[in-house]
DNA sequence: ATTATCTATAGATCTATAGATAATGC
DNA sequence: ATTATCTATAGATCTATAGATAATGC
């Protein structure tokens, strides 16, 4: 209807798009900000900072992304669907051991699980510009997990007398919280290996 | 040996210490604190805002306390002492018994759970202010509790096959991790309830 | 010609200090 | 006389805008 859809035409006036090194530059300063964010969370962090991590000025910064909170739902979407190829690899696994995949892919990465640590905790309060993100998040992880536990209920899979929905939120506690203790301790704690035994209390055979 | 050995005699220039309104002011000042680190955390709270929360002027409450750090450090001592009563009130009962105790109590401090949630995910960073607090605190229960296990495994009380240490972390876990998923969703998470199905899945008896 | 990047800087906000005024209590 | 509190403000920092210069690519 308008000349805006004549961008590719010859039309004097259309924007040209990004130049081929933009995107490289785009994805140095998502990686500053995981690195930025995981350290000071979304308010200890500033744009200036962001910037110095990515090598450019504040200013140029902002000529990529036009805010912090648009940064934070860049990460977070690149974060969301870094974990879901990680899942969609382990398809072949039950989903329950998919979830014990990601911990074990998770020690490789540090920076992302102090992110999602930090971030989760502070988005709890609901004028927080991640807080929709990570309800969302819980609340589709919580009852993925409440019908598989359900299901090996109905299988006789199961090893205790207890709700699959109540199942299901103790092993995504398990799993949050045995991510925090790794964060202060990392000698001490074997992530993968505890949820690993919280599994096999529960459910019966490698299910 | 100096001057100031004589501060309650006559001496002229000795200090003379707080007058009585100022336990007082202290005290909502503490109150305040707690409301805005719970919503912002340490990076996302200022000074101006515990002033206003409090009803004094930024520089007023800068009489008081000298840093955000100090307000943070007498906030987490507070916080302390409060659950170490809770605790010692219950000391006639297990002490598995008294970390649901804790659990059930903090239904009704939602504000001191939404602190404690956000400031340790927050001081898992090495330099924040709060980090060895909250390090020495979880070393602390994670080896009190591992005792308590191995304890109930030496009188065969157990009913799962799982190192005490591991109990232990997952435990820790879970009273952390479901205490998130409560801030995100208080309706559809029973945290003392889910606290008591991991316990009685795991040992034998009301121990 | 457009995009990318920088320097300079405005305007807001944050921490902290200086110094005045009021309240307390010896 | 000391403590408590306020206003005013300095100095630092943060976000965002303006506008100049350089790089890209039609």
């Amino acid at each position: 209807m308008t000349k805006q859809a004549k961008v590719s035409s010859s039309g004097a006036r259309g924007p040209r798009g990004s130049y081929a090194k933009s995107a490289e530059v785009r994805q140095k300063i998502l990686d500053a900000c995981v690195e930025a964010f995981s350290a000071g969370g979304f308010h200890g962090t500033t744009m200036k900072e962001i910037a110095q991590r990515a090598g450019i000025s504040q200013t140029g910064l902002l000529h990529h992304f036009s805010s912090k909170a648009e940064l934070l739902a860049e990460v977070l979407a690149s974060h969301e669907r870094e974990t879901a190829k990680i899942v969609r690899d382990a398809d072949d696994l039950h989903t329950l051991q998919a979830q014990l995949q990601v911990a074990h892919l998770n020690e490789a990465r540090p920076g992302m699980v102090q992110l999602h640590t930090i971030l989760s905790s502070e988005a709890t309060v609901s004028d927080h510009p991640a807080h929709e993100v990570y309800r969302a998040r819980y609340d589709n992880l919580r009852l993925h997990l409440t019908r598989i536990f359900a299901e090996l209920r109905g299988r006789g899979r199961l090893k205790v007398d207890t709700e699959p929905e109540i199942l299901a939120n103790l092993l995504v506690a398990v799993m949050d919280g045995l991510q925090l203790q790794w964060l202060y301790n990392p000698g001490t704690v074997d992530v993968p290996a505890s949820i690993e035994s919280f599994i096999a209390n529960v459910v019966d055979g490698d299910a």
